[in-house]
RNA sequence: GGGGCCGUAGCUCAGCUUGGUUAGAGCACUCGACUGUCACUCGAGAGGUCGCGGGUUCGAUCCCCGUCGGCCCCGCCA
């Protein structure tokens, strides 16, 4: 199943496979029991004697002669035992070796006979003629195979889950965390060079007000009181610029106790990027030439600048913060088509302050009945009404809502040949959301998302707060983004016109990172937070020492925090969050391998002063 | 919190539509044959709490309810 704004990449760019280790003709990885990786070897190491450790992948055995692959991390090996330079004794016992057991073997790089070499094999053009083994790790029965047949499906990710060790042992996700970790060297390096230093920062620390549920760790020593692990290091890396650090990185994990989905998991990864005196656009270029870094580790080159797009804009031509733009179909307003017809669901959309907006599909008429009829089920979805159709027939526009148009507002829809135009009444939070999504169900439904084209985009200009249900205000970014200079005079009067110095960066309509420049002027961090409802007093229980920080020189700042495990996701062409992290939690917040969470003894938690609400 | 899909041998699946003898196949596993295979091939064998609990029924893998677990989505979450 498609991920909503989750493109795979391996439909994108070539199937790019970085090296899983040096093909250098002598072995990084010799130790005394070995002197090569099996799957490094190729015709250049011909004659050479060599002692190998690995997995056994798969065995042939043909009776007086046996063959068996052999799996390292650089990939795989054939290794023969042939009584023409393997004993007898040693045959017999390679003819019996179970799957996934561990063994080591001397031997000789040989090279294959021509019409036995195996094209599909890296080290296809050679084998190891061995003279001994030994089973250095026994294995039973696995679990779960690592040896796939052709076009045999992997197991239940749930059982993936549960024998992770067993699963990692697979080359895809071998491939997937060596990418990873290319990634985080690359992104040190980049950043080290620019002067960026990595510091640590708390994982026991107090909740911060980014807006999700917090993970909570209960005092031993001081009863009744928790930390809280970290939603970003927000605030730590805020203070490091006022002590003076100037630039800072770290590649965090960041806590989030929320429901999750395949690009959401509780704990993940940021790059957090933080400088002093800085405008956005230092932000802004620093992370579009770190992406490129990014980006060209996986063989991949991109624009070295970004789309613009301010958010205004964003919301009223595509109707998302994160828009697509790989594809056109841009949004519309037709609410003047209406204005004054007897078309009662859009007048009374009109008449509530809203608007009618819709989209053209060229070529839309040859979407069938059934087909509008599913694209409106996901407009509902999203919380329209519905969707008003029309589309140009011999006699002029066609449609439930033609009838109430005049020939001019006809006219004015702009219908073409073959098009067709879908269109959502109702107030800005009901129709952008709606069109969005019918945007990309529209997209995918008529292939118009070219599989070759990327799209870089910045969203700049975001409000600064936005309007809640109960009418108060809440940030859209963190209580910590600085408003738009010019806006500042707003933030009484229209406190919803203020835009913020804040953006995020998006590719192909996935958000990448977000983030902004920062309050470092104390009485306009206290009139914001006061703003959000957060009395003095609240205030400086929760955020004091930030605004007695802000009060003893505060250098202006600002910065970004870019998702690491989507990025990596994107790059290996994953599907899943869970195919980039080693030890991945399910959709419930659990561990399948290790079995966690779980109860603790009950004395463990008198020592915690806890206890627990069972019933 | 809500909606959808899934759960049968160690693994991947069939069987369930229309309840009814002994629940099948491929791979893996055990035993045997096989001297150039590469998803080796061939023969034989072992392997099942049909996720769990309850209900309907003379009888439930199959129908109903609940529950547990996994995945996807909405809400939530940058």
């Amino acid at each position: 199943m498609q991920l909503l704004n989750l493109t795979p990449l391996d439909a994108l760019f070539d199937p790019h496979i970085p090296a899983l280790t040096s093909t250098a003709p002598s072995s990084r990885f010799a130790t005394a029991t070995r002197s090569h990786l099996g799957g490094e070897l190729r015709a250049s190491h011909v004659g050479a004697k060599v002692k190998l450790g690995g997995w056994v992948h798969r065995t042939r055995n043909l009776g007086g002669i046996v063959f068996l692959d052999l799996r390292d991390r650089a990939g795989l090996v054939q290794v023969s035992f042939d009584p023409k330079w393997t004993p007898a004794d040693v045959i017999e016992r390679a003819g019996k070796l179970g799957l996934e057991t561990v063994i080591t073997l001397e031997g000789e790089v040989a090279a294959r006979p021509v019409e036995m070499r195996n094209a599909e094999m890296e080290a296809g053009e050679i084998e190891v003629r061995a003279r001994g083994f030994q089973i250095v790790g026994p294995a039973e029965t696995p679990a779960i195979p690592v040896a796939r047949g052709k076009g045999e499906k992997l197991p239940a990710e749930e059982l993936r889950l549960k024998h992770r060790n067993l699963d990692l042992r697979r080359f895809e996700l071998q491939k997937n965390l060596i990418l990873r970790h290319r990634l985080q060297q690359a992104t040190r390096r980049f950043l080290d060079e620019r002067g960026f230093l990595e510091i640590e920062t708390p994982i026991l620390t107090k909740p911060t007000p980014e807006g999700a549920r917090d993970y909570v760790v209960p005092s031993r020593v001081h009863p009744g009181e928790f930390y809280a692990l970290p939603q970003s290091p927000q605030l730590y890396k805020q203070l490091l610029m006022i002590a003076g650090f100037d630039r800072y990185f770290q590649i965090a994990r960041c806590f989030r106790d929320e429901d999750l989905r395949a690009d959401r998991q509780p704990e993940f990864t940021q790059i957090d990027i933080e400088a002093s005196f800085i405008s956005p656009e230092d932000i802004i270029s620093l992370t579009e030439g770190m992406l490129a870094v990014l980006f060209q580790e996986s063989g991949h080159d991109i624009p070295p600048k970004f789309e613009r797009l301010s958010y205004a804009d964003a919301m009223e031509r595509f109707g998302s913060d994160r828009p697509d733009l790989r594809y056109a179909l841009e949004l519309f307003d037709a609410s003047e088509a209406f204005r004054g017809s007897e078309f009662g669901i859009a007048n009374s959309a009109l008449a509530a302050g809203g608007r009618v907006r819709g989209i053209r599909i060229p070529g839309g008429a040859t979407l069938s009945r059934k087909q509008v009829d599913e694209i409106e089920l996901v407009a509902k979805s999203a919380g329209a009404g519905g969707l008003i159709r029309l589309k140009r027939g011999a006699s002029g526009l066609e449609g439930p809502a033609a009838k109430f148009l005049s020939e001019s507002a006809a006219q004015r829809l702009a219908v073409g040949e073959g098009a067709l135009c879908l269109l959502v009444a109702g107030a800005e939070h009901v129709t952008s959301p709606a069109l969005d999504r019918v945007r990309q169900d529209v997209a995918q439904r008529l292939s118009m998302v070219p599989e070759d084209k990327r799209s870089f985009l910045w969203v700049t200009d975001f409000p600064l707060f936005i309007r809640e249900q109960n009418g108060g205000l809440s940030s859209v970014h963190h209580p910590f983004t600085a408003p738009n200079p010019e806006d500042i005079k707003f933030l009484d009067s229209a406190p919803e016109k203020v835009r913020a110095l804040a953006y995020d960066v998006v590719f192909n309509g996935t958000e990448l990172g977000g983030g902004s420049i920062r309050i470092n002027d104390p009485a306009l961090q206290r009139k914001v937070l006061s703003l959000l409802g957060i009395d003095s007093q609240t205030a400086q229980l929760r955020f004091g020492f930030l605004l007695d920080a802000l009060s003893v020189g505060a250098p202006p700042h600002g910065g970004i925090a870019l998702g690491m495990d989507r990025i990596a996701m994107m790059l290996a062409g994953a599907s899943s969050l869970r195919d980039v992290i080693a030890f991945p939690k399910t959709t419930a917040a659990r561990a399948l391998f290790e079995n966690a969470p779980s109860a603790v003894p009950p004395e463990d938690l008198r020592d915690l002063h806890l206890q627990t609400m069972t019933n």
